[in-house]
This record gives structure tokens, sequence and C-alpha cells, in this order.
DNA sequence: GTAAATATTGCGACTAATTCCAACTGCAAC
DNA sequence: GTTGCAGTTGGAATTAGTCGCAATATTTAC
């Protein structure tokens, strides 16, 4: 197999950032590819989504398959370095600890989303640590629901029909 | 296109449940796909899968399509009657409401499930209602986690390793 | 150095779920 | 009755994501 970045001696710029500092320090290598989706995940403001990173990294490497990067993904997650989120049905987004842990109110009709501090949830966290020794992954959710303006128009509607 | 209920004469049993009159006074018709689909999601104890109620379905009906179960599952999603879950990594279920509300802590390691009643998220549900005039829709969670066994472990694990 | 063992990748096959469209059904208007 | 129309379905195509495996890259043992 020939990889482009042997032909092109092209290296990905920004390989000192936390991700990349974290998966080599727990040696596990730093590929080309791994550098790329690192790169695009910690380029995001926010959340970016596995096709957004895919577009990014196949844009420079052609070569690069999607396969990688839901393992790169998967990897980062089970060291606990970024977080898997569905937003709305069927929109999965991933988001790096690093900047920052909260959470989002998602309306069901509307789509806006309103953003949540982690504090509100660390009642319930502490609450299952309590009463079932379970330690809950509450770091990045998605909370499904309704907005006030939306729950007002859904009740005039059961009113009026 | 033939049906083979139209063939063959044969009903589906149990027309008489709180799902099927929900769709019907909401004006659905019940056809008897939507019969077998609804059935197959009453008769389960507590949780099923899409795969379960097509193989049930089709067991009877071998024309019935696949998609017809999910549209079916997302109309009844749609109208609150039942919740979908999902129960593990890429493992999704549903589940009927009128057999009752409660969640789910699911170990991430080991797999284990533990109940929970829906009380203990009704704190987080007010919360949300009066700081943020969001109506969560908090039914029926698989909040996933570590459980008192698995965490005791990978603490151990990172201890001597 | 070389060889073996391990980690990682590309690729193609596969799966669950969705989407599109033409065909079909049931109901109301005439 | 027939016609028109909205609701529903089957089937095929499409999509996001996963999996097994052989090829490649890197590390370790000697
Ligand atoms: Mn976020
Ligand atoms: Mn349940
Ligand atoms: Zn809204
Ligand atoms: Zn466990």
């Amino acid at each position: 197999m020939r990889f482009p970045w042997q032909q092109k001696q092209i290296v990905p710029t920004e390989t000192s950032h936390n991700l990349t500092e974290e998966l080599t320090r727990q040696g596990y290598r730093m590929t080309p590819q791994r550098m790329m989706i690192v790169d695009a995940i910690e380029h995001t403001e926010n959340h970016i989504s596995a096709e957004d990173i895919f577009r990014q990294v196949v844009a420079k490497y052609p070569n690069v398959n999607v396969s990688t990067v839901y393992r790169t993904l998967e990897l980062l997650e089970k060291l606990g370095l970024v977080t898997k989120t569905e937003m709305g049905v069927g929109h999965i987004v991933y988001h790096p600890l690093e900047k920052g842990h909260h959470h989002h109110l998602i309306c069901r009709e509307c789509g806006n989303v309103v953003d949540l501090d982690e504090s509100v949830l660390a009642p319930l966290k502490e609450s299952l640590q309590q009463n079932y020794q379970f330690t809950a992954d509450l770091r990045h959710l998605g909370i499904m629901g309704l907005c006030a303006e939306c729950k007002q128009k859904s009740q005039n509607k059961t009113a009026n029909g």
C-alpha cells in the first residue's frame, strides 16, 4: 500500500495539542491520519460530525478511509477525550472535552438549542452515585423536549382542533 | 399488489388495546400491518427491538416490509405512545409507555442493567422547567456509566499498571 | 543489523435505518 | 356505481456506521 505522505512529504501542522499529547502519552501511535483527525476536532469551535471530519481530512489526503475516522473517534471517546452526543434525531456530533463541559436542551419541534452548564446535572449524578453506587457518564448530553413557545403552540392546537 | 390477508382471510387477534384505540381515535387507519406491529409491541414484557417486531410480523405475513415497521414505530413515538431508547451502543429498543415509566442504568463495561424509577429524574425535569422553561422528555432513559464493581476494577488497573 | 510481534490502515462486505416513488387502499363527493 | 384524493404500503436505492481481513507500519526481541 502506498500512502500519499510518503510520496509528497507533506506533514500535517498543529501536532502539539492536548489530544495528541494524551494519545502519545498513553502509548498510541500518532499516525498522519490521526494527526489530521485530531486537528479537525481541535479546530472546531464546539461540535463536529464524523462526516465533517472525514471531509476535511479527505480534502488533503484522498486515500484516508472513513473507517479510520470512526476508529479514531471511538478511541478518543474510550480515553475520555471526546464525547459522542445525539443532537436531534440521527445528528451525532463529537465534542472535545478540553473545550468545556456542558449540555444542550434541544426542542423537538423548532430545533432550537439552549446551552446548559454541567452543574445542572450534578445533583442527579450525585444521587445516582449515592443511592445506586453508579458512576453516570453525564458529560455532554443532548436533552430532547419542547421549548416554551412550541409547548404553547401545541397546547393551542389541541384545544382548538 | 396482492396482500396475504386478502387471500387467506386471516385477521390478527388482539385488536382492542390502548395503542390501537389511540391510533383510531386520532384518525389513523388500523391496517393489518399496524395491528400486527402493535400486537408485537404490546405482547412484549418491557422492551422490543425493531428487528424483533419485524421477525414476529414477517413470520405470519412474509410480505410485510421492514420500512412499514419503522414507519409505524416513528408514528407511535410521535404520538407519545412508545419511547425509543438506546440501551448500550447501537442497541435500540422500544417501550410502550402504558407499561410504566422508568429508566435504566447501564454499565459500559459489564453491560449490567439496573432499573430506576422515574421519580429519580423528577427533580431534574422540574429544574429544567423552572429555570429554562423547557419541558424535557425524560420518560425512558438509558443512562450509561460504570457500576461500582467495574469502577473498582478500572481503578485497580490504573493503580497497578 | 534481522525477525517476530504488535498496532494501524485501507478496502470491501455487511448491517440498521431512511428515503423515494409508484402502487394500492379506504373514504368522501358526485 | 365512478372519480378523486389523502393515507398507507412494498420495494428498491441510499445512507451512516461497523466488521473482518489482508497489507502496511512501527516497535520489540534477539
Ligand atoms: Mn456542546
Ligand atoms: Mn425500560
Ligand atoms: Zn421549540
Ligand atoms: Zn459493570
